[in-house]
DNA sequence: TGAAATGTTGGGGCG
DNA sequence: ACGCCCCAACATTTC
C-alpha cells in the first residue's frame, strides 16, 4: 500500500502563483507534506477589492497552479472569507504543524499578516513568513539617512550595488496524500468570471495566465531582447515591451527570476546588455513603487506631495460636464486617436502599452483636469496586471503629486505622441479606427491645466 | 519617460 | 561684395 499522510506542513499563496523560486513554498516542503491554500480575502479591514480584470485572471492562474501543484503532488485548498477566520477554520480542521507564506507589502496585507502571526502562535502553530515578491526588502534598502528612496535613480544606483538571491528551484514531487478529508470551495462558485454581458472574449485572446506561460514569454522575450528592445519598447505600434507585467504581478514570475536571466547578458553582446539593462530598470521600477508605497501607506490615496491637495481636479460627481468627460475617456471617446486607442486596447485586452499609459493618464489628469484616483480606479478595474503599489505611484507621477513625479508641467500633447510612437498609426488603426469629435481643446485646456497648477501654487505658504 | 515659446545661428535669395 | 530679410534648424528657456 502507497503510504498516505496526512500533511502537516501549510503554505498559503496569494501574489505568488508559482512553484519556481517560491521560498515559502519550498521551506513548507523540505519540512514535510504540504498542503497548500489560495484564500481569496476581499472583506479583510483595508485591503482592497480586485478589479474585474484581476478577477479574470485570477481565475484561470488558479486553474493553473492547481495543475502544477497537482504534479508535484501537493493539493491546492480554495477558501474564501477573512483571512483570520480560514485560517482558524483551517487550523481546527488540519491541525498543522506550522503555516508558512511570502510576505506582502501592502500596508492592510500586512496588518493582516502581522495578526495572523499572532494568531497562530497563540495556537500553538509555528508561523513563517519569507522574502519572494520583492528583490530586497523595503527595509533594507535604504538611504544614507536610513530612509526608504523618494527618487529612483539613486534608488537604482543603490540596487545595482547589492546583490540579489538567485532564484530557488522548484520543490521535489512529494509522496501522495490523502485528499479525502481535505475541503475545498469550488473556483467557479467564486464568479470571478463574467456572466452577462461577457467582456472577456479579448482577455482570453491576449492572455494565459499562469508559471508555464509566463516561463514561455520570458523565454521569448530573452530571445528577442539583444534586437529590438531598447528601440522598441516605447513603440505601442511594434509591440516592443516584454508584456510580462501580468506574470509578475501574479506572481508567476518573480522579480528575482527576471532579475537573474537578465544579468547573463551583462557581458554578452552591447545591444543585449543595453536591452538587459532597459528591461532590468522596468523591474527595478516595480520595486520602488512597493518600497515607495512601503515607507508611504497613504500612497494609494492621498497627494504625496501635499500642496497638491490645493490643486482644483474633479470629480465625476462634481457636474455633468465631469462625469461626462470621465465616461468619455474610459469608453475611450476622446477625440485623440492615440488615447482612444489604448483605452480601446486597455477595455478589451485588460492591458495597455506603458507610452500610452503616460498620455491616456495625462490627458485625463491634465487637460480633461479629473483627479488621478478617477483613472487610477479604472485601470485598477480594467488592467489584468494593476497592483496596488504600481498603479498608484504611477498615478501619482503623471499627475505630478508623487515624490519622484514628472513635473505637472509636462503635459503630453496625444497627437505629437501619437506622431512620435504610432508613426503610421497602425496602433491606431488597430484599436480606434473611428474617429470622434475631440472633447476638449488642447491648446485651451493645456493653458488652463498651467494656470491650475500657477494657482495651486499661490495658494501655498511662502 | 515634454511641449511650446523664445533665442541663436547660418545659408540662401535678393536688391 | 554687402546688408538685409526670411526661415529652417537647432539650442535654450519657460511653463
Amino acid at each position: 500500500m502507497t503510504p498516505r499522510l496526512q500533511p502537516r506542513q501549510m503554505v498559503l499563496f496569494r501574489d505568488d502563483l508559482r512553484t519556481m523560486d517560491n521560498p515559502a513554498l519550498l521551506a513548507s516542503c523540505d519540512a514535510g507534506s504540504t498542503v497548500a491554500v489560495f484564500i481569496l480575502d476581499e472583506q479583510s479591514q483595508g485591503i482592497r477589492p480586485l478589479g474585474a480584470a484581476a478577477h479574470w485572471w485570477l481565475h484561470y492562474a488558479l486553474i493553473s497552479l492547481e495543475d502544477s501543484l497537482g504534479k508535484l503532488g501537493i493539493p491546492l485548498l480554495f477558501r474564501r472569507g477573512i483571512t483570520a477566520d480560514v485560517v482558524a477554520d483551517l487550523s481546527r480542521d488540519y491541525a498543522p504543524q506550522a503555516i508558512r507564506w511570502n510576505r506582502r507589502y501592502g500596508h492592510a496585507e500586512r496588518a493582516v499578516d502581522a495578526q495572523l502571526k499572532v494568531q497562530l502562535q497563540a495556537a500553538g502553530i509555528d508561523a513563517h513568513s519569507y522574502a519572494g515578491s520583492l528583490l530586497h526588502e523595503p527595509w533594507e534598502l535604504l538611504t544614507k539617512n536610513q530612509t526608504g528612496f523618494k527618487v529612483f535613480t539613486p534608488f537604482y544606483n543603490a540596487l545595482r550595488n547589492t546583490e540579489v538571491r538567485p532564484p530557488l528551484p522548484a520543490p521535489s514531487a512529494q509522496a501522495p496524500i490523502d485528499g479525502t478529508s481535505l475541503h475545498s470551495e469550488k473556483l467557479e462558485d467564486w464568479g470571478l468570471l463574467p456572466t452577462t454581458p461577457d467582456w472577456a472574449a479579448g482577455l482570453r485572446n491576449t492572455w494565459t495566465p499562469g508559471e508555464p506561460a509566463a516561463r514561455q514569454r520570458l523565454d521569448e522575450v530573452l530571445e528577442s531582447i539583444t534586437g529590438n528592445y531598447v528601440n522598441h519598447h516605447d513603440r505601442p505600434d511594434l509591440d516592443g515591451t516584454s508584456a510580462l507585467s501580468p506574470a509578475l504581478r501574479w506572481g508567476h514570475l518573480s522579480a528575482h527570476q527576471l532579475w537573474d536571466e537578465l544579468s547573463r547578458f551583462a557581458v554578452d553582446s552591447p545591444a543585449a546588455a543595453e536591452g538587459a539593462t532597459a528591461l532590468r530598470r522596468q523591474v527595478a521600477w516595480r520595486d520602488f513603487c512597493w518600497h515607495l508605497y512601503y515607507h508611504h501607506p497613504q500612497l494609494p490615496t492621498e497627494n504625496l506631495r501635499k500642496e497638491f491637495d490645493d490643486f482644483a481636479w474633479s470629480w465625476p460627481k462634481d457636474s455633468p460636464e465631469a462625469a461626462h468627460l470621465v465616461t468619455n475617456w474610459q469608453r475611450g471617446s476622446t477625440g485623440f486617436s492615440l488615447v482612444d486607442a489604448g483605452m480601446a486596447q486597455l477595455w478589451h485586452t485588460g492591458w495597455m502599452h506603458n507610452r500610452v499609459r503616460m498620455v491616456t493618464a495625462s490627458l485625463l489628469v491634465k487637460n480633461l483636469a479629473i483627479h488621478w484616483r478617477v483613472g487610477e480606479q479604472w485601470f485598477w478595474d480594467t488592467l489584468v496586471d494593476a497592483d496596488l503599489a504600481s498603479n498608484t505611484a504611477n498615478w501619482q507621477w503623471v499627475a505630478g503629486c508623487g515624490a519622484d513625479a514628472a513635473p505637472y508641467f509636462r503635459i503630453f500633447n496625444p497627437e505629437l505622441q501619437a506622431k512620435k510612437f504610432d508613426p503610421q498609426g497602425s496602433y491606431v488603426a488597430k484599436y480606434a479606427p473611428l474617429a470622434v469629435a475631440p472633447v476638449v481643446d488642447l491648446k485651451q485646456s493645456r493653458v488652463e491645466a498651467l494656470e491650475s497648477y500657477n494657482h495651486m501654487k499661490s495658494l501655498q505658504p511662502r
